[in-house]
DNA sequence: GCCCTTGATTAGAGCGCTTCAACACTTTAT
DNA sequence: ATAAAGTGTTGAAGCGCTCTAATCAAGGGC
């Protein structure tokens, strides 16, 4: 900046207007500033225009897995709105371990990220409430009940419990009654869609043929979980999965076994990312508007920027996407 | 810091040595520090701490498309590796546009990254030339031919020529003739896989008989090119389709078409995505080992940070993975 | 008892930038 | 003509940290 500064004959003081876009720069040597510092290729230093600025502009974005299409696309989604408005993302993955996590924000924390956007995250209340003191924070797609206990921390999510219960209306509606739930164990969604199921089928009058077994969510996940309930008498004719992947899972397993969907069992989802799509899936599942998700993530960070100090929690409608997985049960 | 020196009574130079860990401090004082820091939350600022030390400990990343679970897994392979050096990353997502992927360089440049990790670039040979100038960089899973002409790049590949080759060798003994080849168009390592391709058929005395069409690199690539096919005479009995995103496209149309795979019509991808793994799809495709191409990213810009100069260039072996929508041509 | 070494601690400059208050110079109002 | 107001520019302080060189205390050898 000084080699600039002396290149073109003025201040550094200057060299920082005409970089910044003041306007109370006069025509001319803001020209000359501009071809000093092309001709000398100089880049401002980020590091030092924060330290200098006391802020970042920067929005820390905290992903459960990056593997997983569905978050990558809230990603997106986030990704968009922050360019938007100027601010820029730094993406870490917690690779679905809960350490990790916690070391993943103490980075975002340290590199003073101005907003903590957590993506389907697994941190648990304290967790949330030792960030939520340091630096506003949304969560993602990751319904902890109950977040709201702390106000620093606003949450986006889609209404899972009525995601599951338009799954088990379906099923029903299609004539099942030995609906079986495969949740995402600890996953922060989990217990919201298996309330939901829960509730579902107490509605449908078949709460006391709820099942839930103990899942994951990716696909080895279900294996395990398809053996044993292959193993047993009085088989599900239909299978609500945590998500996506798990489904996915339980599909290849299900084929194994010469078991065929949805002819013998009808199979459900959660989240509608591409691969529930494929023809050769045709996965009916449950969509959640993920960009929609990531946008209204940052607008909450950026609400809290500006001054807003209650919480806020954007509950979006999920919507039943029926593909090929699902039919009557077999006769 | 001036706090936690005051309430432990020391020196802000000697929180700093506690803080680095420095031996040369007592075990008493250390006590101290550490006692205050965390009575007082402190956290270091990473930004003055790069400032003050010239030097970030952070790798950029560049991906072309964190959509593309392929990407995905080889920027794990990047975390992985950065971990354990001690390194961070910044990861930016290109979402397939160049100039977008320029910006992004900018960004991670003026972020004063030591290296940079280009993982599927689009940038051209210009580009790379201008970024190479300014700090070390490495490109992964894309292959400009001749990319060395730069010094300052690296590249971590797998030889898609040879993958193509294997791709075409494996169809021809299944006794194929009209192969057809769907590219990945712009893509950075298109031409490679096109002239694998263009090899293989030659090799098998296919030469005249080798067709290429201009695809992409998702699954909405595939609907026009195989729209156009289906309406030629003389369709061809296997389709080579860039990557399997590309791949599950072209399943999907033909399957609108009623076009049976393997039966009909034989398929290969590319990439071996956990999509091709799904039964439902058992993509025949050919593996790239994504997670040591990430890792080996990060070995070589090290490796330029630790002084050296001369380019370097690893290419791996691919890998044919046969599955299920490959076998011998219709009757 | 003095000098030297060793080890622990600290003062202070400096990293590259922003920004505030002050300044010099015009323009306008009186 | 003079004061007031406006423009464009700059000097210098400061952001939170690191790190070198200097300082200080405590032994050890003679």
């Amino acid at each position: 900046m000084e080699d600039v500064a002396e290149r073109a004959d003025v201040s550094r003081a200057l060299v920082s207007l005409v970089i910044n876009g003041s306007p109370k720069v006069s025509e001319q040597k803001r020209r000359r500033v501009l071809e000093a510092a092309r001709a000398l290729g100089y880049r401002p230093n980020l590091m030092a225009r924060s330290l200098a600025q006391q802020r970042t502009r920067i929005i820390g974005v905290l992903v459960n897995d990056l593997r997983n299409p569905f978050f990558a696309e809230v990603v997106e989604g986030v990704e968009t709105a922050a360019e938007s408005d100027e601010f820029g993302i730094v993406v870490l993955n917690g690779r679905r371990d809960r350490v990790r996590e916690l070391a993943a924000v103490e980075t975002l924390v340290q590199l003073q990220v101005e907003g903590l956007a957590l993506v389907g995250t697994q941190l648990d209340r304290d967790d949330l409430a030792e960030v939520a003191d340091i630096v506003p924070a949304v969560m993602v797609a990751s319904d902890l009940v109950g977040s709201l206990d702390h106000p620093g921390v606003d949450a986006i999510v889609t209404d899972g419990r009525r995601g599951a219960e338009l799954v088990v209306e379906h099923l029903t509606a299609l004539g099942h009654e030995r609906i079986l739930h495969i949740d995402g164990a600890g996953n922060a969604s989990a217990a919201e869609r298996r309330q939901g199921y829960l509730r579902g089928m107490e509605a449908a009058g078949l709460g006391d043929r709820a099942d839930v077994r103990t899942g994951g969510d990716d696909e080895a996940a279900a294996f395990a979980v398809i053996d044993e309930i292959l193993a047993e008498p009085d088989a599900p004719t239909a299978i609500f999965a945590f998500n996506d992947l798990l489904a996915a899972g339980v599909l290849d397993r299900l084929d194994d076994a010469g078991v065929s969907v949805p002819a013998d069992v009808s199979l459900v989802g959660f989240d509608n990312t591409f691969i529930a799509a494929l023809h050769h899936l045709a996965l009916t599942t449950v969509n959640q508007p993920r960009l929609t998700m990531g946008e209204m993530a940052v607008a909450a960070l950026l609400e809290r920027l500006n001054g807003r100090d209650e919480p806020v929690r954007h509950t979006l409608d999920p919507e039943l996407v029926v593909r090929g997985t699902t039919g009557p049960p077999p006769a």
